[in-house]
DNA sequence: CCAAAAGTGTTGGGACTACACCCATGA
DNA sequence: TCATGGGTGTAGTCCCAACACTTTTGG
Protein backbone atom coordinates (compact mmCIF):
# COMPACT_ATOMS: atom_id res chain seq x y z
CA UNK A 1 0.00 0.00 0.00
CA UNK A 2 1.63 3.17 -0.82
CA UNK A 3 2.13 6.06 1.54
CA UNK A 4 -0.83 8.16 0.24
CA UNK A 5 -3.34 5.79 1.50
CA UNK A 6 -2.08 6.03 5.15
CA UNK A 7 -3.03 9.23 5.51
CA UNK A 8 -5.50 10.14 8.75
CA UNK A 9 -8.91 9.69 7.95
CA UNK A 10 -11.49 12.02 8.86
CA UNK A 11 -14.62 10.05 10.56
CA UNK A 12 -17.88 9.83 7.08
CA UNK A 13 -21.20 9.97 8.23
CA UNK A 14 -24.16 10.30 6.19
CA UNK A 15 -27.43 12.25 7.47
CA UNK A 16 -30.90 12.24 5.83
CA UNK A 17 -33.13 15.04 5.55
CA UNK A 18 -36.27 13.73 5.35
CA UNK A 19 -39.40 15.77 4.38
CA UNK A 20 -43.01 15.18 4.60
CA UNK A 21 -46.06 17.09 3.99
CA UNK A 22 -48.82 16.72 6.67
CA UNK A 23 -52.45 16.36 5.37
CA UNK A 24 -54.23 18.30 7.75
CA UNK A 25 -52.27 21.96 8.11
CA UNK A 26 -50.97 21.10 4.37
CA UNK A 27 -47.32 22.24 5.83
CA UNK A 28 -44.02 20.47 5.36
CA UNK A 29 -42.83 18.35 7.85
CA UNK A 30 -38.99 17.04 8.89
CA UNK A 31 -38.26 14.12 10.61
CA UNK A 32 -36.13 14.22 13.70
CA UNK A 33 -34.40 12.10 15.92
CA UNK A 34 -33.38 12.66 19.83
CA UNK A 35 -29.73 12.52 20.45
CA UNK A 36 -29.49 9.53 23.06
CA UNK A 37 -25.43 10.21 23.15
CA UNK A 38 -22.88 13.09 23.74
CA UNK A 39 -21.92 15.11 21.82
CA UNK A 40 -25.47 17.33 21.58
CA UNK A 41 -27.60 14.44 23.93
CA UNK A 42 -30.74 15.32 24.40
CA UNK A 43 -30.77 17.60 21.52
CA UNK A 44 -32.76 17.00 18.17
CA UNK A 45 -30.77 15.98 14.56
CA UNK A 46 -31.11 14.72 11.19
CA UNK A 47 -31.37 10.65 11.28
CA UNK A 48 -28.12 9.63 10.25
CA UNK A 49 -24.89 7.73 11.42
CA UNK A 50 -21.52 6.23 10.38
CA UNK A 51 -21.21 5.05 6.61
CA UNK A 52 -19.88 1.18 6.54
CA UNK A 53 -16.85 -0.68 4.70
CA UNK A 54 -19.09 -2.70 3.01
CA UNK A 55 -22.25 0.23 1.80
CA UNK A 56 -22.08 2.42 -0.79
CA UNK A 57 -23.26 5.96 0.57
CA UNK A 58 -26.82 6.14 -0.91
CA UNK A 59 -27.00 2.19 0.92
CA UNK A 60 -26.08 4.06 4.26
CA UNK A 61 -27.94 6.31 3.79
CA UNK A 62 -31.09 3.99 3.10
CA UNK A 63 -30.21 1.88 6.01
CA UNK A 64 -29.98 4.71 8.79
CA UNK A 65 -33.50 5.72 7.60
CA UNK A 66 -34.91 2.29 8.07
CA UNK A 67 -32.93 1.97 11.51
CA UNK A 68 -33.77 4.97 12.81
CA UNK A 69 -37.28 5.82 11.46
CA UNK A 70 -38.88 2.98 10.07
CA UNK A 71 -39.30 4.44 6.41
CA UNK A 72 -38.16 2.53 3.76
CA UNK A 73 -39.40 2.71 0.30
CA UNK A 74 -38.89 6.59 -0.40
CA UNK A 75 -37.58 9.21 -2.86
CA UNK A 76 -33.72 9.84 -1.64
CA UNK A 77 -31.43 12.10 -3.40
CA UNK A 78 -27.84 13.20 -2.80
CA UNK A 79 -27.84 16.67 -1.30
CA UNK A 80 -24.25 18.09 -0.55
CA UNK A 81 -21.18 16.98 1.46
CA UNK A 82 -20.07 19.21 4.64
CA UNK A 83 -16.56 19.23 5.84
CA UNK A 84 -16.08 22.01 7.60
CA UNK A 85 -13.17 20.75 10.16
CA UNK A 86 -14.86 21.87 13.00
CA UNK A 87 -18.60 20.96 12.71
CA UNK A 88 -18.34 18.31 15.07
CA UNK A 89 -16.37 18.75 18.49
CA UNK A 90 -14.66 15.66 19.11
CA UNK A 91 -13.33 14.46 15.73
CA UNK A 92 -12.89 15.76 12.26
CA UNK A 93 -16.35 14.11 10.60
CA UNK A 94 -17.77 14.58 7.27
CA UNK A 95 -21.02 13.98 6.35
CA UNK A 96 -22.97 12.83 2.78
CA UNK A 97 -26.38 14.54 3.32
CA UNK A 98 -29.35 13.22 1.60
CA UNK A 99 -32.39 14.46 1.34
CA UNK A 100 -35.98 12.31 1.17
CA UNK A 101 -39.58 12.99 0.34
CA UNK A 102 -41.85 10.96 2.16
CA UNK A 103 -45.49 10.40 1.39
CA UNK A 104 -47.54 11.13 4.58
CA UNK A 105 -50.43 9.20 3.16
CA UNK A 106 -48.99 5.95 2.72
CA UNK A 107 -46.89 5.81 5.67
CA UNK A 108 -48.67 7.17 8.63
CA UNK A 109 -47.13 9.33 11.05
CA UNK A 110 -45.16 7.02 13.24
CA UNK A 111 -45.33 4.08 11.08
CA UNK A 112 -43.75 0.63 12.50
CA UNK A 113 -40.81 1.63 13.80
CA UNK A 114 -39.27 0.83 17.27
CA UNK A 115 -37.50 4.58 17.24
CA UNK A 116 -39.65 6.45 19.86
CA UNK A 117 -37.59 8.92 19.50
CA UNK A 118 -38.30 9.83 16.19
CA UNK A 119 -40.71 12.93 15.36
CA UNK A 120 -41.71 15.19 13.03
CA UNK A 121 -41.60 18.91 13.16
CA UNK A 122 -42.89 21.64 11.01
CA UNK A 123 -40.40 23.21 9.07
CA UNK A 124 -41.01 26.45 10.42
CA UNK A 125 -41.41 26.05 13.82
CA UNK A 126 -38.00 23.29 14.62
CA UNK A 127 -36.24 22.91 17.72
CA UNK A 128 -32.69 23.78 18.25
CA UNK A 129 -30.45 21.07 16.51
CA UNK A 130 -27.57 19.61 17.11
CA UNK A 131 -24.27 20.04 14.85
CA UNK A 132 -24.42 21.86 11.57
CA UNK A 133 -27.76 20.17 11.03
CA UNK A 134 -30.01 24.05 10.92
CA UNK A 135 -27.80 24.36 7.43
CA UNK A 136 -27.82 21.10 5.93
CA UNK A 137 -31.70 21.38 6.37
CA UNK A 138 -31.45 25.35 5.20
CA UNK A 139 -29.75 23.97 2.22
CA UNK A 140 -32.29 21.11 1.75
CA UNK A 141 -35.40 23.97 1.54
CA UNK A 142 -33.47 25.64 -1.31
CA UNK A 143 -32.49 22.72 -3.23
CA UNK A 144 -36.42 21.44 -2.99
CA UNK A 145 -37.83 25.28 -3.64
CA UNK A 146 -35.02 25.15 -7.07
CA UNK A 147 -36.01 21.66 -8.04
CA UNK A 148 -39.25 21.45 -7.46
CA UNK A 149 -39.97 23.63 -10.72
CA UNK A 150 -38.38 21.60 -13.41
CA UNK A 151 -38.85 18.07 -12.22
CA UNK A 152 -41.75 16.75 -11.09
CA UNK A 153 -40.57 15.78 -7.32
CA UNK A 154 -43.64 17.21 -5.78
CA UNK A 155 -45.36 13.90 -6.19
CA UNK A 156 -43.41 12.33 -4.14
CA UNK A 157 -45.07 14.30 -1.47
CA UNK A 158 -48.42 13.12 -2.24
CA UNK A 159 -50.72 10.12 -2.91
CA UNK A 160 -50.75 8.03 -5.49
CA UNK A 161 -54.20 9.79 -6.23
CA UNK A 162 -54.21 13.35 -5.08
CA UNK A 163 -56.88 16.21 -6.13
CA UNK A 164 -55.33 18.93 -8.23
CA UNK A 165 -55.84 21.27 -5.11
CA UNK A 166 -54.04 19.45 -3.27
CA UNK A 167 -50.84 19.63 -5.63
CA UNK A 168 -51.46 23.37 -6.12
CA UNK A 169 -51.10 23.78 -2.21
CA UNK A 170 -47.82 21.40 -2.43
CA UNK A 171 -46.69 23.99 -4.66
CA UNK A 172 -47.49 26.96 -3.18
CA UNK A 173 -46.01 25.38 0.15
CA UNK A 174 -42.68 24.53 -1.16
CA UNK A 175 -42.46 27.75 -3.08
CA UNK A 176 -43.94 30.24 -0.42
CA UNK A 177 -46.18 31.95 -3.54
CA UNK A 178 -49.51 31.92 -3.92
CA UNK A 179 -50.66 30.20 -7.55
CA UNK A 180 -53.50 31.51 -9.81
CA UNK A 181 -56.12 28.24 -9.98
CA UNK A 182 -56.93 28.69 -13.50
CA UNK A 183 -53.40 29.20 -14.99
CA UNK A 184 -52.43 26.55 -12.85
CA UNK A 185 -54.77 23.81 -13.80
CA UNK A 186 -54.35 24.99 -17.29
CA UNK A 187 -50.23 24.23 -17.09
CA UNK A 188 -50.09 21.39 -15.41
CA UNK A 189 -52.64 19.25 -17.47
CA UNK A 190 -51.38 20.45 -21.02
CA UNK A 191 -48.34 18.99 -19.69
CA UNK A 192 -50.08 15.72 -20.10
CA UNK A 193 -48.39 14.01 -17.61
CA UNK A 194 -51.71 13.49 -15.11
CA UNK A 195 -54.16 11.02 -16.06
CA UNK A 196 -57.70 11.58 -14.32
CA UNK A 197 -59.04 8.75 -12.57
CA UNK A 198 -62.79 8.03 -12.60
CA UNK A 199 -62.82 8.31 -8.70
CA UNK A 200 -63.43 11.60 -6.83
CA UNK A 201 -62.63 12.38 -3.44
CA UNK A 202 -64.58 10.93 -0.31
CA UNK A 203 -65.75 12.43 3.04
CA UNK A 204 -65.70 15.60 2.64
CA UNK A 205 -68.04 17.93 3.33
CA UNK A 206 -68.41 19.55 0.02
CA UNK A 207 -68.06 18.87 -3.46
CA UNK A 208 -65.96 16.07 -4.30
CA UNK A 209 -62.87 16.88 -6.01
CA UNK A 210 -61.76 14.95 -8.92
CA UNK A 211 -58.30 12.31 -8.45
CA UNK A 212 -55.59 12.65 -10.23
CA UNK A 213 -52.12 10.05 -10.87
CA UNK A 214 -48.84 11.29 -12.01
CA UNK A 215 -47.89 9.22 -15.25
CA UNK A 216 -44.15 8.39 -14.57
CA UNK A 217 -43.91 6.50 -17.44
CA UNK A 218 -44.83 8.86 -19.84
CA UNK A 219 -42.88 11.29 -18.55
CA UNK A 220 -39.94 9.44 -18.70
CA UNK A 221 -40.88 8.63 -22.65
CA UNK A 222 -41.47 12.18 -23.27
CA UNK A 223 -38.01 13.43 -21.08
CA UNK A 224 -36.40 11.29 -23.74
CA UNK A 225 -37.55 13.41 -26.61
CA UNK A 226 -35.95 16.40 -25.12
CA UNK A 227 -39.93 17.76 -23.22
CA UNK A 228 -38.76 19.12 -20.00
CA UNK A 229 -40.75 19.61 -16.93
CA UNK A 230 -41.45 23.16 -15.53
CA UNK A 231 -44.00 25.07 -13.40
CA UNK B 1 -14.94 8.42 22.66
CA UNK B 2 -18.09 6.65 22.71
CA UNK B 3 -18.04 3.20 20.29
CA UNK B 4 -19.67 4.51 17.28
CA UNK B 5 -16.45 6.77 16.32
CA UNK B 6 -14.31 3.27 16.07
CA UNK B 7 -16.15 2.29 12.74
CA UNK B 8 -13.23 1.64 10.13
CA UNK B 9 -13.07 4.88 8.19
CA UNK B 10 -12.88 4.74 4.19
CA UNK B 11 -10.32 7.14 3.15
CA UNK B 12 -11.68 10.15 1.77
CA UNK B 13 -10.11 12.15 -1.47
CA UNK B 14 -11.05 15.10 -3.75
CA UNK B 15 -11.55 15.29 -7.61
CA UNK B 16 -11.32 18.47 -9.56
CA UNK B 17 -13.40 18.49 -12.52
CA UNK B 18 -11.52 21.76 -14.54
CA UNK B 19 -12.92 22.89 -17.48
CA UNK B 20 -11.46 25.14 -19.66
CA UNK B 21 -12.16 27.07 -23.43
CA UNK B 22 -9.89 26.98 -25.76
CA UNK B 23 -10.06 30.32 -27.55
CA UNK B 24 -8.68 29.17 -30.82
CA UNK B 25 -10.79 26.27 -31.52
CA UNK B 26 -13.53 27.20 -28.90
CA UNK B 27 -13.80 24.13 -27.54
CA UNK B 28 -14.57 22.74 -23.95
CA UNK B 29 -10.98 21.32 -22.80
CA UNK B 30 -10.25 19.76 -19.65
CA UNK B 31 -7.45 19.55 -17.40
CA UNK B 32 -6.40 15.74 -16.85
CA UNK B 33 -2.83 14.72 -14.41
CA UNK B 34 -0.80 11.37 -15.72
CA UNK B 35 -0.44 9.60 -12.54
CA UNK B 36 2.91 8.68 -11.37
CA UNK B 37 1.74 5.66 -8.76
CA UNK B 38 -0.29 3.10 -8.82
CA UNK B 39 -3.03 1.84 -9.22
CA UNK B 40 -3.84 2.89 -12.88
CA UNK B 41 -0.01 4.01 -13.31
CA UNK B 42 0.51 5.82 -16.41
CA UNK B 43 -2.52 6.47 -17.33
CA UNK B 44 -4.46 9.71 -17.06
CA UNK B 45 -6.97 11.19 -14.21
CA UNK B 46 -8.54 13.99 -12.71
CA UNK B 47 -6.54 16.48 -10.37
CA UNK B 48 -7.60 15.32 -7.15
CA UNK B 49 -6.14 14.02 -3.59
CA UNK B 50 -6.63 13.08 -0.01
CA UNK B 51 -7.92 15.39 2.28
CA UNK B 52 -5.99 16.45 5.35
CA UNK B 53 -7.55 16.57 9.16
CA UNK B 54 -6.90 19.92 8.80
CA UNK B 55 -8.79 21.39 6.02
CA UNK B 56 -12.07 21.79 4.66
CA UNK B 57 -13.12 19.76 1.73
CA UNK B 58 -13.02 22.70 -0.49
CA UNK B 59 -9.67 24.10 1.14
CA UNK B 60 -8.61 20.33 -0.29
CA UNK B 61 -9.72 20.87 -3.75
CA UNK B 62 -8.52 24.44 -4.40
CA UNK B 63 -4.65 22.54 -2.51
CA UNK B 64 -4.76 19.89 -5.09
CA UNK B 65 -5.49 22.44 -8.04
CA UNK B 66 -2.70 24.53 -7.14
CA UNK B 67 -0.24 21.60 -6.41
CA UNK B 68 -1.04 19.70 -9.57
CA UNK B 69 -1.90 21.80 -12.31
CA UNK B 70 -0.91 25.12 -11.01
CA UNK B 71 -4.11 26.84 -11.35
CA UNK B 72 -5.13 29.23 -8.46
CA UNK B 73 -7.75 31.17 -8.62
CA UNK B 74 -10.99 29.83 -10.43
CA UNK B 75 -14.37 29.08 -9.67
CA UNK B 76 -15.30 26.07 -7.74
CA UNK B 77 -18.25 24.29 -6.86
CA UNK B 78 -19.08 21.25 -5.17
CA UNK B 79 -20.57 18.37 -7.39
CA UNK B 80 -21.25 15.35 -5.91
CA UNK B 81 -19.45 12.67 -3.84
CA UNK B 82 -19.40 9.43 -5.29
CA UNK B 83 -18.26 6.67 -2.91
CA UNK B 84 -19.65 3.14 -4.45
CA UNK B 85 -17.91 0.37 -2.56
CA UNK B 86 -15.44 -0.73 -5.17
CA UNK B 87 -14.25 2.74 -7.41
CA UNK B 88 -11.39 1.87 -5.95
CA UNK B 89 -9.75 -1.48 -6.45
CA UNK B 90 -7.29 -1.55 -3.48
CA UNK B 91 -9.17 -0.13 -0.60
CA UNK B 92 -12.18 1.64 0.29
CA UNK B 93 -11.84 5.51 -1.17
CA UNK B 94 -14.74 8.12 -1.19
CA UNK B 95 -14.42 11.17 -3.05
CA UNK B 96 -15.95 14.66 -3.32
CA UNK B 97 -15.77 15.85 -6.49
CA UNK B 98 -15.64 19.28 -7.12
CA UNK B 99 -15.89 21.22 -10.62
CA UNK B 100 -14.13 24.53 -11.53
CA UNK B 101 -14.04 26.66 -14.52
CA UNK B 102 -11.22 28.41 -15.48
CA UNK B 103 -10.70 31.77 -17.70
CA UNK B 104 -7.62 30.52 -20.21
CA UNK B 105 -7.30 33.85 -21.81
CA UNK B 106 -6.05 35.05 -18.39
CA UNK B 107 -4.18 31.92 -17.32
CA UNK B 108 -2.85 29.95 -20.12
CA UNK B 109 -2.43 26.97 -20.98
CA UNK B 110 0.27 25.35 -19.11
CA UNK B 111 0.98 28.62 -16.74
CA UNK B 112 3.72 28.38 -14.20
CA UNK B 113 3.25 25.03 -12.96
CA UNK B 114 5.98 22.22 -11.86
CA UNK B 115 3.74 19.38 -12.87
CA UNK B 116 4.53 18.87 -16.45
CA UNK B 117 2.52 15.85 -16.27
CA UNK B 118 -0.69 18.27 -16.33
CA UNK B 119 -2.27 18.53 -19.54
CA UNK B 120 -5.54 19.86 -21.42
CA UNK B 121 -7.82 17.75 -23.53
CA UNK B 122 -10.81 18.16 -25.57
CA UNK B 123 -13.69 17.26 -24.04
CA UNK B 124 -14.96 14.47 -26.74
CA UNK B 125 -11.49 13.36 -27.24
CA UNK B 126 -10.41 12.58 -23.83
CA UNK B 127 -8.05 9.32 -22.98
CA UNK B 128 -9.64 6.65 -20.99
CA UNK B 129 -9.55 7.16 -17.28
CA UNK B 130 -8.54 6.00 -14.35
CA UNK B 131 -11.00 4.93 -11.66
CA UNK B 132 -14.58 6.34 -12.37
CA UNK B 133 -13.14 9.46 -13.41
CA UNK B 134 -15.19 9.21 -16.62
CA UNK B 135 -17.90 8.95 -14.81
CA UNK B 136 -17.36 12.02 -12.81
CA UNK B 137 -16.85 14.29 -16.32
CA UNK B 138 -20.13 13.16 -17.12
CA UNK B 139 -21.48 13.96 -13.95
CA UNK B 140 -20.11 17.62 -14.50
CA UNK B 141 -20.50 17.88 -18.23
CA UNK B 142 -24.08 17.54 -17.08
CA UNK B 143 -24.14 20.17 -13.94
CA UNK B 144 -22.77 22.36 -16.50
CA UNK B 145 -25.05 22.13 -19.03
CA UNK B 146 -27.88 22.53 -16.91
CA UNK B 147 -26.29 24.72 -14.86
CA UNK B 148 -25.52 27.20 -17.51
CA UNK B 149 -29.04 28.18 -18.42
CA UNK B 150 -30.30 29.58 -15.26
CA UNK B 151 -26.94 31.10 -13.15
CA UNK B 152 -23.89 33.33 -14.81
CA UNK B 153 -21.45 30.90 -14.41
CA UNK B 154 -20.59 31.11 -18.29
CA UNK B 155 -18.31 34.15 -17.83
CA UNK B 156 -15.83 32.58 -15.91
CA UNK B 157 -14.82 30.81 -18.94
CA UNK B 158 -14.36 33.96 -20.56
CA UNK B 159 -12.06 36.66 -20.65
CA UNK B 160 -12.94 39.18 -18.57
CA UNK B 161 -13.69 41.91 -21.58
CA UNK B 162 -15.16 39.64 -24.39
CA UNK B 163 -17.66 40.05 -27.38
CA UNK B 164 -21.13 38.97 -27.81
CA UNK B 165 -20.17 36.48 -30.35
CA UNK B 166 -17.83 34.59 -27.79
CA UNK B 167 -20.36 34.64 -25.44
CA UNK B 168 -22.55 33.08 -27.74
CA UNK B 169 -20.22 30.45 -28.88
CA UNK B 170 -19.41 29.43 -25.57
CA UNK B 171 -23.41 28.86 -24.93
CA UNK B 172 -23.59 26.69 -28.49
CA UNK B 173 -20.78 24.84 -27.21
CA UNK B 174 -21.74 24.17 -23.57
CA UNK B 175 -25.77 24.10 -24.43
CA UNK B 176 -24.28 21.56 -27.87
CA UNK B 177 -26.90 23.72 -30.02
CA UNK B 178 -27.28 26.74 -32.35
CA UNK B 179 -28.59 29.92 -30.82
CA UNK B 180 -30.31 32.39 -33.57
CA UNK B 181 -27.80 35.74 -33.39
CA UNK B 182 -30.22 38.46 -33.32
CA UNK B 183 -32.30 36.68 -30.45
CA UNK B 184 -29.16 35.61 -28.59
CA UNK B 185 -28.37 39.31 -28.33
CA UNK B 186 -31.86 40.95 -27.65
CA UNK B 187 -32.37 38.59 -24.99
CA UNK B 188 -28.72 38.83 -23.37
CA UNK B 189 -28.88 42.65 -23.27
CA UNK B 190 -32.32 42.81 -22.44
CA UNK B 191 -30.99 41.81 -18.80
CA UNK B 192 -28.93 44.89 -18.63
CA UNK B 193 -26.02 42.53 -16.79
CA UNK B 194 -23.05 43.79 -19.63
CA UNK B 195 -21.41 47.15 -19.54
CA UNK B 196 -20.76 48.02 -22.92
CA UNK B 197 -17.40 48.97 -23.02
CA UNK B 198 -15.66 51.65 -25.36
CA UNK B 199 -13.01 49.66 -26.55
CA UNK B 200 -13.15 47.28 -29.41
CA UNK B 201 -11.54 43.85 -30.45
CA UNK B 202 -7.74 44.30 -31.83
CA UNK B 203 -6.10 42.26 -34.59
CA UNK B 204 -9.20 40.89 -36.43
CA UNK B 205 -9.02 40.72 -39.94
CA UNK B 206 -12.18 41.94 -40.01
CA UNK B 207 -14.74 44.42 -38.22
CA UNK B 208 -13.91 44.31 -34.23
CA UNK B 209 -16.62 43.78 -32.40
CA UNK B 210 -17.70 45.65 -28.91
CA UNK B 211 -16.35 44.26 -26.06
CA UNK B 212 -18.86 44.27 -22.94
CA UNK B 213 -17.82 42.94 -18.97
CA UNK B 214 -20.53 41.10 -17.15
CA UNK B 215 -21.68 43.32 -14.06
CA UNK B 216 -21.46 41.15 -10.82
CA UNK B 217 -22.45 43.75 -8.52
CA UNK B 218 -25.89 44.25 -10.60
CA UNK B 219 -26.48 40.34 -10.80
CA UNK B 220 -26.14 40.54 -6.90
CA UNK B 221 -28.57 43.12 -6.55
CA UNK B 222 -31.27 41.83 -8.98
CA UNK B 223 -30.96 38.28 -7.69
CA UNK B 224 -31.90 39.72 -4.26
CA UNK B 225 -34.95 41.21 -5.43
CA UNK B 226 -35.92 38.03 -7.20
CA UNK B 227 -34.78 38.46 -10.86
CA UNK B 228 -33.51 34.62 -12.30
CA UNK B 229 -31.01 34.37 -14.96
CA UNK B 230 -32.28 32.40 -17.57
CA UNK B 231 -30.76 31.83 -21.03
C1' DC C 1 -80.21 27.05 2.38
C1' DC C 2 -75.66 27.78 3.72
C1' DA C 3 -70.73 26.95 3.71
C1' DA C 4 -66.91 25.31 1.35
C1' DA C 5 -64.30 24.06 -2.17
C1' DA C 6 -64.54 22.44 -7.30
C1' DG C 7 -64.47 23.68 -11.69
C1' DT C 8 -64.30 26.56 -15.88
C1' DG C 9 -62.74 30.87 -20.54
C1' DT C 10 -61.40 35.04 -22.32
C1' DT C 11 -58.50 38.81 -23.27
C1' DG C 12 -54.40 41.80 -23.58
C1' DG C 13 -49.59 42.15 -23.38
C1' DG C 14 -45.07 40.40 -23.50
C1' DA C 15 -41.83 37.03 -25.03
C1' DC C 16 -40.10 33.93 -28.41
C1' DT C 17 -39.13 32.39 -33.10
C1' DA C 18 -37.78 32.82 -37.72
C1' DC C 19 -35.58 35.25 -40.95
C1' DA C 20 -31.76 38.56 -44.53
C1' DC C 21 -29.13 42.31 -45.44
C1' DC C 22 -25.67 46.09 -44.96
C1' DC C 23 -21.34 47.52 -42.42
C1' DA C 24 -16.52 47.92 -41.02
C1' DT C 25 -12.01 46.23 -41.22
C1' DG C 26 -7.61 44.18 -42.71
C1' DA C 27 -5.33 41.65 -46.17
C1' DT D 1 -12.14 44.47 -53.82
C1' DC D 2 -12.80 40.59 -51.30
C1' DA D 3 -13.38 37.80 -47.27
C1' DT D 4 -14.82 37.71 -42.68
C1' DG D 5 -17.45 38.31 -39.07
C1' DG D 6 -20.22 42.52 -36.75
C1' DG D 7 -24.33 44.42 -36.24
C1' DT D 8 -29.38 45.38 -36.79
C1' DG D 9 -35.62 45.04 -37.09
C1' DT D 10 -40.08 43.05 -37.96
C1' DA D 11 -44.08 40.12 -38.05
C1' DG D 12 -46.52 36.15 -36.52
C1' DT D 13 -47.32 33.03 -32.88
C1' DC D 14 -47.53 31.32 -28.48
C1' DC D 15 -47.50 31.67 -23.66
C1' DC D 16 -48.69 33.92 -19.49
C1' DA D 17 -51.08 36.74 -16.16
C1' DA D 18 -55.19 38.64 -14.54
C1' DC D 19 -59.62 38.01 -13.43
C1' DA D 20 -65.30 36.10 -11.28
C1' DC D 21 -68.93 33.32 -11.37
C1' DT D 22 -71.55 28.83 -11.32
C1' DT D 23 -71.65 24.00 -9.58
C1' DT D 24 -71.71 20.30 -6.37
C1' DT D 25 -71.91 18.33 -1.98
C1' DG D 26 -72.65 17.65 3.02
C1' DG D 27 -74.25 19.60 7.11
Amino acid sequence: MPYTYEFPRPSLTVDCVVFGLDQQSMQLQLMLIERKLTPFQGMWALPGGFVRMEESLEEAALRELREETGIDKVYLEQLYTFGDVNRDPRDRVVTVAYYALVNLWEHPIFAATDASDAAWFTVNQLPPLAFDHERLVQVALTRLKGKVRYEPIGFELLPKKFTLSQLQRLYEIVLGQELDKRNFRKKILKMDLLVQLDETQKEVSHRAARLYQFDEDKYRQLKKNGFNFEL
